[in-house]
DNA sequence: GTCTATAATCAGATAGAC
DNA sequence: GTCTATCTGATTATAGAC
C-alpha cells in the first residue's frame, strides 16, 4: 500500500535533503564571514561540508545561489530576533525595555556579537555578481524589507521620543546601523588583542550612539 | 662632450619614466576606488593607461606591487594634507582652527570628500595578498606610521581639551576615523540619490562625531 | 621599454558512471 | 544524489621580436 508509506518516505527524504542543505548553508555562512564572497571558493565549501563539488551543484546552480541561500538564512535569523524583541517590548509598555532606542541598541549589540563570533556573512563592499543575485532573490529582499520596515519604525519612534537626533533622516540612521555589521573597527580592535570582546562591543556601541565627541550633559 | 649632455638626457628619461608611472598609479588608484583590488584586472589597468600589459610588468613586478604603488601615493597625499593642516594650525594658536578636534574633523571631511569623488582606494576588508604586500612595503608603512602618529597626537590632545570622549582608548578613536575611508554609508546614501554630496558628508560627520543619540546640551 | 602572442594557473561549472 | 575526471573561461604573468 503506497498510500501510507509513500508520504512518509517522501517526508523522510525531504528531511535529509533539508538537513544536508542546512549543513551547506552553515558552512557557507561561516566562510562568508571569514573571507567574504570573492575569496571563498566552491572547492573550500565542498571540502568543509565533506561532499564533492559536483554534488554541491546539484543543490545550488551557482556560487551566487550558494551565497544567496546563506544570506537568506542569516536574514531570517535577524527577522526572528527582531520579532522576538518586538514581542517582548509589547509586554513592557512604557518601561525602559519598551523604548525604541533600547530596541535599536539591543539589535546593534546582537549584530556585533554575531560578527565577533565569526557568524556574520559579509557582502562585498563593491558591486558584484552577488549583489545582483541578492536583489533578484525574493526571500532575501522580502526579509530585507521586513527588517528595514521594523527598524525604520523604531527609528522614527525614537526620534519622536527625543532619543535619536531629529535632524538625521531615518534612512541615514538605518544605513548607519546596518554598517555595524561590516564595521572594520571591530576586526582591527580584535586583531590588536588589547581588548576583550565585551570591551570592543562597548566601544563600538559608544562611538555609534554617543559619538566621538565628549558629552557635557 | 658627454659630461654636459649625459646628465640632462638621463634626467629627461627619468622624468618620462616618472610621468608614465604617475599615469599608471593614477589609473590604478581610480580603479581601486571604483571596484577594489580583487575585481580590478591588470588588463583593465593596461587598457586605461593605454599601454600593453607586458609593459606594465616592466614597471611593476606584480599586481600587488601595482596596487602598492597606488596606495603609497595616496598615503603620501594624506601625509601632505596633514602636514599642511599642522602648519596652518601652528599659526593660529589658541584659535578655533588650532583646536585638535577641528583638525580631526577637517581630516575626516577631507577623507569623505575624496571618497565621494571616487579617489579613495579601498583595501580589501579581509586578509589578502595585498595586505601582505602593503605590510612589507617600507614607504607605505612609514607613511601609515607618520599619519597615525600625527592623528594619534591630535586625538590625545583633543581628549585633554575635553573635546573627545575621555573613556575611549585613542586607538579606538583612530580606527573609527580610519573606517570613514571605507564607510559603506557613503555609498548607500549616494546610491539613494536623495541627498547632495555635501549633505551626505554632513550626515556622516554628524553620526561619527556627535553620534546617533540626541544631545540635550 | 613597448609590443604581440602565449604560457601557466586557478576556479566555476559540467559529463557521465554508479 | 554522489562521485571522479574534465572542460571552459578568465586572469596573472612571461617570452621573444623590435
Amino acid at each position: 500500500m503506497t498510500t501510507i508509506t509513500e508520504p512518509l518516505k517522501k517526508s523522510f527524504k525531504a528531511q535529509m535533503l533539508e538537513a544536508r542543505e542546512l549543513a551547506i548553508t552553515a558552512s557557507v555562512n561561516r566562510l562568508l564571514a571569514e573571507k567574504g564572497f570573492d575569496a571563498m571558493t566552491v572547492d573550500e565549501v565542498a571540502a568543509e561540508v565533506g561532499i564533492a563539488k559536483a554534488s554541491l551543484y546539484k543543490h545550488f546552480n551557482s556560487k551566487e545561489e550558494l551565497a544567496c541561500a546563506a544570506m537568506v538564512q542569516a536574514m531570517q535569523k535577524a527577522q526572528a530576533f527582531l520579532e522576538e524583541l518586538h514581542a517582548q517590548s509589547s509586554m513592557s509598555e512604557g518601561q525602559s525595555a519598551g523604548k525604541a532606542l533600547n530596541k535599536l541598541k539591543a539589535t546593534t549589540r546582537w549584530t556585533l556579537e554575531l560578527k565577533l563570533a565569526g557568524q556574520m556573512p559579509t557582502l562585498p563592499s563593491h558591486n558584484s555578481s552577488l549583489r545582483a543575485s541578492l536583489m533578484a532573490s525574493r526571500p532575501y529582499m522580502d526579509g530585507l524589507m521586513n527588517v528595514s520596515d521594523l527598524l525604520g519604525s523604531w527609528i522614527v519612534q525614537a526620534q519622536k521620543e527625543g532619543d535619536i537626533h531629529p535632524a538625521l533622516p531615518p534612512i541615514a540612521v538605518l544605513y548607519t546601523l546596518y554598517a555595524r555589521a561590516c564595521d572594520p573597527v571591530v576586526e582591527f580592535l580584535k586583531m590588536s588583542e588589547l581588548h576583550s570582546d565585551e570591551e570592543i562591543i562597548d566601544m563600538v556601541m559608544s562611538t555609534c550612539f554617543e559619538g566621538l565627541v565628549a558629552r557635557k550633559n
